[in-house]
DNA sequence: CTAAATTCCTTTTTT
DNA sequence: AGGAATTTAG
């Protein structure tokens, strides 16, 4: 059976025996902290007999869930289907799902992430007549997220803080008519689900105090990455036995940009009553030589309580900082690295190659294929994101939620059936006139004026198509289901067909998702004892991720942005693109704080080594069209005592390379080439040049009186006046 | 209505 | 540069 003593230090004892009280457990990297939740819940589960669905544990991504439930499924050698394991999104999902009836959404809504969260924007926008322009779709996005994660609804902020700011006024009409729309479409955004989670625990006291009572004991991995949402989630749920134990690391926040906050877990000991902090400061993983390393950068970040890991795995290997000429080159010279490694007998699944942005991954491909490495990457563009996937998944969200617009109008005429933009905007605009959704319209086309009768039918016979599989979608298998429609839209064949390759992947992708969906339903109906329909699936698959996707077994390098490799652990690690405005990132360097973000996934990046860790950098590197030439790290200051090679870090600082002057790009000026613009005196002109950004930016107009004046924007109005 | 042509638009990180 | 979105031509 486990032994507690035998496998736990007397630290992580106490976490996994205290179970009590609400607990903090400052957990540093490679401490053993995912231990200590799964030994805590097999303590809670065999030796005070508490049942497995007692227990409420919230991992940071549905892979963590599933490797930690199977962790416990061995280790207590008993079947755990039961248990509560999954991120705050699943966890949400699905008691949204079971408590629709005290919601405005009934139980199959669908969930909307950015692509359709812009599609409704505009919409929106065009409807009323909002300027893109001076509504950026990813601004309003990114703020309508951080009102959300603060749990403030339009109707929770006071008029008066918009009442002088025109902006914030039309932002929140925005938002507003945004919210509006998601409820038509009966469709959650990501931000969303935890909201109206939190917003129900907190005011409906029947619910709170069912799940108060099915969570007894409740236990969260990565508190620092929590936002105020699942604070207040959590904090509802605890709120009267307060057996809730909280696990993260300060050091290792890297979400603030989802509103996660360290308040959390800097406040905890006064959100709870009696808290037991506790420290974990001894790290399983690394070297001396690679702590020494993490020590010293994270150090440098000032908003931070004092801790330094040790470990007792012996002084290892010296990092290595290198620097190459150009980004191809480094990612070459890592490939041939690891082809040295490999022919060694290392195993590839033990390297993986770190970096800051996803676009930096296509180096590192293109240099590992050459090599014939195999490799996976993890994360990066959304499987669940593609086109192919994206167009099957919105006829599925269209059978099972009639209201949901967005994912009818993807697949009215796709693939093309004679369904064209003014047949669509005809319906559409009898829908929005009757207010009822677009498939109620298509259903009932004899009451659609203006649609001729070649329209008629072939809206007809879609719409036909459709019910069959809605009424399918209710009896059948969903395994069955899907099967059927990617077959009698030959789907796969017509992609088959074509010469593009991308097609042809395209098609491999569908046979994958089909594969998946299958796998899925088998699980489901060996937990389950009954087949899975679709709409077991479809709250699954919405929360899907790529990270969740790769498999364990197949032996091959792992590349991944720095954020994804939080939690995870390789021998070898490669941290690449160590230069300025790549990390820091160039949009994240305005700040401290951004800043102190920025070196804490450098942090994090160097904690993932168990043995080696090679650091490096490129002189020069493309981005998008223009070469640029780059500056080391800022990070990498003050390292020398503690990497391998410190000298080669001045070369590139002295080289004949200057650092290029901060390019301002054209979204951050006010005045614009082409733009027209009024003044007082000369009336309307046309901007010809501009030099700086704001309002104080110089800026060279042509003004329809003839004169060609340079003149301080402050004087210019970009409206015309009186 | 579809397909080609052109513009435009992005360029951080993710559940 | 590259892909998506929109406009234009057939």
């Amino acid at each position: 059976m486990i032994d507690f003593y035998q496998d736990l230090n007397d630290r992580q004892l106490e976490v996994v025996t205290d179970v009590d009280h609400p607990i903090l457990v400052l957990a540093g990297a490679g401490s053993g902290k995912t231990r200590c939740i799964i030994y805590r819940a097999a303590y809670l589960i065999h030796e005070r007999n508490i049942a497995p669905w007692k227990l409420l544990i919230v991992t940071f991504t549905n892979k963590a869930a599933r490797e930690l439930q199977d962790r416990l499924e061995s280790l207590l050698n008993i079947p755990m289907r039961s248990l509560w394991v999954g991120t705050f999104h699943s966890i949400s999902l699905r008691i949204l799902r079971y408590e629709s009836a005290h919601l405005p959404y009934n139980s199959n809504f669908s969930i909307y992430a950015s692509d359709e969260q812009k599609s409704v924007l505009k919409k929106i926008y065009k409807e009323y007549g909002y300027d893109v322009q001076k509504y950026p779709l990813n601004k309003v996005l990114a703020r309508i997220g951080r009102y959300k994660n603060r749990l403030q609804l339009p109707e929770d902020i006071q008029p008066e803080e918009a009442a002088h700011n025109p902006f914030l006024k039309g932002f929140m009409q925005i938002y507003q008519r945004y919210q509006e729309a998601l409820l038509m479409n009966q469709a959650m955004d990501f931000d969303d689900i935890l909201l109206y989670t939190a917003h129900l625990l907190r005011d409906n006291d029947a619910v709170r105090a069912k799940y108060q009572d099915i969570f007894q004991y409740i236990m969260i991995d990565e508190y620092q990455d929590t936002n105020k949402a699942q604070f207040e989630i959590i904090h509802q749920l605890a709120l009267i036995h307060q057996r809730v134990c909280v696990v993260g690391d300060d050091d290792q926040a890297i979400y603030s940009f989802r509103g996660a906050t360290l308040r959390n877990i800097l406040e905890f000991e006064r959100d709870y009553e009696a808290v037991q902090t506790i420290r974990l400061e001894q790290n399983y993983r690394s070297t001396t030589a690679i702590l020494d390393l993490a020590n010293r950068v994270i150090k440098q970040n000032k908003q931070r309580h004092a801790k330094e890991l040790f470990s007792e795995l012996g002084e290892g290997i010296r990092p290595a900082l290198r620097v190459y000429p150009d980004a191809n080159v480094e990612a070459e010279q890592i490939a041939l690295n690891i082809s040295r490694q490999w022919k060694l007998g290392n195993n590839l699944r033990q390297i993986a190659i770190l970096y800051r942005t996803n676009a930096q991954s296509r180096l590192f491909e293109n240099a590992l294929m050459q090599k014939k490495i195999p490799y996976s990457i993890v994360g990066s563009l959304n499987f669940y994101q593609r086109k192919e996937i994206k167009d099957l998944l919105a006829y599925l969200y269209s059978m099972a939620n009639p209201a949901d617009n967005e994912s009818l109008l993807r697949v009215i005429n796709e693939p093309p059936r004679g369904i064209g933009q003014t047949t669509v905007s005809r319906l559409l605009g009898f829908a929005t006139k009757t207010r009822i959704s677009l498939f109620s319209a298509i259903q009932n086309l004899s009451a659609v004026p203006e649609l001729n009768s070649s329209a008629k039918k072939r809206v007809g016979d879609f719409c036909k198509m459709m019910e069959d599989w809605r009424q399918m979608s209710t009896s059948q298998p969903v395994a069955a289901l899907v099967k059927d429609v990617v077959e009698l839209l030959g789907m796969v064949s017509l992609y088959r067909k074509s010469s593009d390759p991308k097609d042809i992947t395209r098609a491999e992708n569908l046979i994958e998702f089909v594969a998946s969906v299958n796998e899925f339903a088998e699980r489901f109906s060996a937990e389950n004892d009954r087949p899975a329909l679709l709409v077991d699936f479809l709250p699954f698959v919405a929360l899907q991720t790529d990270l969740d996707k790769v498999s364990e077994e197949s032996d091959s390098v792992r590349l991944m942005t720095l954020h994804n490799a939080k939690g995870l652990e390789f021998e070898t690690v490669y941290i690449a693109g160590l230069e300025d405005e790549l990390l820091p990132h160039r949009m994240s360097m305005d700040t401290i704080e951004e800043i102190e973000e920025e070196r804490r996934l450098f942090y994090v990046g160097i904690t993932r080594a168990k043995r080696e860790l090679l650091l490096s950098l490129a002189e020069a590197r493309r981005l998008y069209d223009t070469y640029t030439f780059t500056q080391p790290s800022m990070f990498l200051d003050n390292l020398d005592e503690v990497l391998d090679s410190p000298g080669h870090i001045a070369a590139p600082q002295q080289s004949l390379y200057r650092k290029p002057k901060n390019k301002i790009r054209e979204s951050q000026k006010l005045f614009k080439i082409g733009q027209r613009v009024w003044h007082k005196e000369h009336h309307q002109g046309i901007v010809l040049s501009v030099n700086g950004m704001g309002a104080d930016a110089v800026v060279t107009v042509s003004f329809q009186n003839g004169k060609l004046i340079k003149i301080v924007g402050s004087f210019l109005h970009t409206e015309p006046i009186g």
